[in-house]
DNA sequence: TATAATTTTTAGACTAATCTAAAAATATTT
DNA sequence: AAATATTTTTAGATTAGTCTAAAAATTATA
């Protein structure tokens, strides 16, 4: 069995893994953890010796499949238990994330595949991340944002790159949740901020901090 | 904010208080909690700090307004957990106890307030134990179990006092669920077992160690 | 009410996870 | 490629929770 702190360190690595592939370095763990990269070190070398990842001095840090294996597990978990509070409890998309950083950690495929089933297998949670499925493939939708789109061209809100309640919430005051029709009306050189018109009705300027967060399918 | 363990404590030494009015004593909670009396001695130093519990040396332990109101919490949490994950998730009664021993740390009035009322207020959990209410009022049933009634007395079945998976599925297996009725046929004098009558059908022996378990309402 | 038995506390040590500060390795710049 | 800057690791310390063994206090017994 491994530690809440240990899963949580799997869950970081496999994270800063599908940004790149080579091996991720001590130091971002450390920042995404809000951590010290010695402690890091340290963490590594006990997951080393777990077999959960690769590691060699200096080289930065890989996965094994074990680890990948768990670390999607735990994301599995969390996007499901995030389903529930939203579709179940009625919360909101900005106040799920930290109740789900602790549920995520009952490990039970009987639990998990049981709420799955109760939930009817979503195959998104509330901020349009894909649940990976009890095999752990998981549908990852391209990474285009609203900031690559050009002028004139239009798309729909599918996902955020970003999950702080201060960012959903403003999403939120601009009816810019999940499903949303946008089409960029301009772009301003100056500063890469947008005028975009919302659903064919309201139009409205967001900054390119904003944009760029914003999962879109064309 | 109280660690896992400091709420561990302030749980059974809420149900060792509620047996005897005096103090608990560091044996009896090591006992409850599988740990050593020193290490006991040791978190009861630091939630008397945090003025969680009253204690004087030698004396035995008692909660202080703050630690039972904690304590009440957790059992509220825990319970309605398990609730949640008979009649939702289809688990059954001796599948719970572990999974609700997690989720009952996960502190948010917020939370417990919605799972309350997604789960329409129940007033019993999936044992029959009472879940206390918002303000920690607890109805505790009158403490009458099988092995109290004389021959010929029946009762009904309202809970149990062991949560042992073992114990659950063999009442199970006798069809020994909440809201059973019971009769008693005869009282065997040398090891106290009792035939009784299962819902006016059936009859059935069971071990002095099994009825004195069963809480009845005659 | 002394003595013995039991319970509780203290002292000192251990593990997991963390930290700071310094050393070592790697990467970047000139 | 030498010098400098950055990143990573090591060394040693800290905290929470636990343990064993011994000391102290309490309770039971004779």
């Amino acid at each position: 069995m491994n530690s809440f702190t240990e899963e949580n360190y799997l869950k970081t690595i496999f994270k800063l893994s599908s940004v790149k592939t080579e091996g991720v370095s001590t130091n971002a763990i450390a920042e995404e953890l809000n951590t010290k990269a010695s402690s890091v070190t340290d963490m590594i070398k006990k997951l080393s010796d777990k077999k959960l990842v690769n590691y060699k001095k200096y080289q930065g840090v890989h996965l094994t499949e074990t680890g990948k294996k768990i670390a999607i597990s735990i994301i599995r978990n969390h996007r499901l238990w995030e389903v529930f509070l939203v579709e179940k409890l009625n919360f909101n998309w900005d106040e799920v994330h930290d109740f789900a950083e602790e549920l995520e950690h009952i490990n039970s495929d009987k639990l998990t595949e049981r709420l799955d089933a109760f939930l009817e297998f979503p195959k998104y949670d509330p901020h349009g991340d894909p649940i990976p499925d009890k095999n752990g493939n998981i549908n990852r939708h391209q990474d285009i944002t609203l900031a690559d789109l050009k002028e004139k061209e239009s798309g729909i809100i599918v996902g955020v790159k970003e999950h702080s309640s201060e960012y959903l919430k403003y999403l939120e005051s601009l009816n810019l949740i999940l499903g949303t029709q946008i089409m960029v009306e301009g772009i301003v050189e100056f500063d890469q901020s947008m005028r975009i018109k919302i659903n064919n009705k309201n139009k409205e300027n967001i900054s390119h901090q904003a944009s760029k967060n914003l999962i879109i399918k064309k």
